[in-house]
DNA sequence: TAATATTTTTAGACTTGTCTAAAAATACAA
DNA sequence: TTGTATTTTTAGACAAGTCTAAAAATATTA
């Protein structure tokens, strides 16, 4: 249906849209590590099978047919992490990878029967929401920590950053999903925040709390 | 690790060295619906790698890089296999070309763990054996219908003809693995052979002899 | 608002894998 | 064994996706 690069273009582009609405040239130049001129020249392509709205020098977002295959790879991608992790059992730092290969098999059969098997899962194993078969998902109302107030008390529910460092960390810092945390104290000087968890208190950085998300 | 048209060669290579220590360039583009002038091309490419023996105009065999490289493609093949029609209910006919696409996922510990999630099953349900980690598996020694003599009795255990259509064909006419049958008789004018199972007589065509096979 | 900096696009080239058409090698047959 | 048919390779071209370098457009700032 539709090539790798391509279905990875659109894929960067609704995760940056997420952030602003229209997204430029060079933020999926970094997104996908390549040049911004490669990046023009697939956007004409997209451009011409109209899965994004296009004018030169003016950004891009995506139209509804680019959107619907884009939330399709999501839904493919969040799946098999959630296979990978619940049925494989390999941790929830070791399947981005993997599932970046697997959300380009392009049966949608294989894809409701693997959720079917699964019982529907509703959110991978970082927290992200998965999308019905139809497309639909709840859009994440989770907050990073950076964002609440001192003495706000929530369940750690996702992470922004899905790198094996980063998830390793969290993972030996004991701040896995589900973990009901308390916002103790947010220092002035660097942003750093104090949790409790356990009745233990756990101090994290500024980056570590603008990467992980709680449920209030 | 391979391209997906590299590995998809080498596995073509091996499938015709099964019939013939040495494979010929016609043989591959058939084989892969592609140009002579292509297979030889990537052959070249191929050699340089040494991942075959390839002298020009002389045919081609695997080295032994090449050989463990295409069984690993095979066994994710088939363990692919088996859990779209054990896990996901998929019918024997319709998960072909899914494990196509399925075969080129490259992590080898995802593959060694869903060899144990599905209990490390010995055959695809084609009857194929499945490769072990290691590369090893028992040499087929099924024989086509069309190579026994009359009065053999054996269980169907496999086919040489993945098609849908033939696998449908035989689904229809109760041809299924496992399945116990007697060879009545082989009729000298057109090798169409009767067949004796669940104690009816049925009658198969020389083409369906020939590619359906049993363990005697 | 004019000069400078940044972003984006264009132009031209490269790689992978494919193709057609023609040449070279091999196989077959008289 | 010589001529013909077949197979295989070479030569040159093309599409997809990428790159570098340079030009064009937009944004910033003095």
């Amino acid at each position: 249906m539709y090539t790798l690069a391509e279905e990875n273009y659109l894929k960067a582009i609704y995760k940056l849209s997420l952030i602003a609405e229209n997204v430029s040239t060079n933020q999926i130049a970094a997104e996908l590590a390549t040049k911004a001129s490669s990046v023009t020249d697939m956007l004409r392509k997209l451009a011409e099978k109209l899965l994004i709205n296009y004018t030169r020098y003016q950004g891009v977002s995506l139209t509804q047919a680019g959107e619907k295959v884009a939330v399709n790879i999501i839904r493919r991608h969040r799946l098999w992490e959630y296979f990978l992790v619940e049925k494989l059992h390999f941790k929830w730092d070791e399947v981005h990878e993997m599932a970046e290969e697997m959300e380009h098999i392009s049966s949608n059969e294989l894809i409701d029967r693997l959720d079917e098997f699964m019982g529907f899962p509703s959110r991978d194993p970082h927290g992200d929401p998965i999308p019905d078969s139809k497309g639909n998902f709840k859009k994440n109302d989770l907050k990073p920590i950076s964002s609440v107030d001192v003495n706000a008390c929530g369940i750690i529910s996702g992470v922004r950053d899905h790198s094996s460092a980063f998830l390793q960390y969290l993972e030996k810092q004991g701040l896995i999903i589900g973990k009901k945390i308390t916002v103790k104290e947010i220092i002035t000087y660097d942003s750093a925040v104090i949790l409790q968890m356990d009745s233990k208190d756990l101090q994290i950085s500024r980056d570590v709390a603008n990467n992980l998300l709680i449920a209030l």
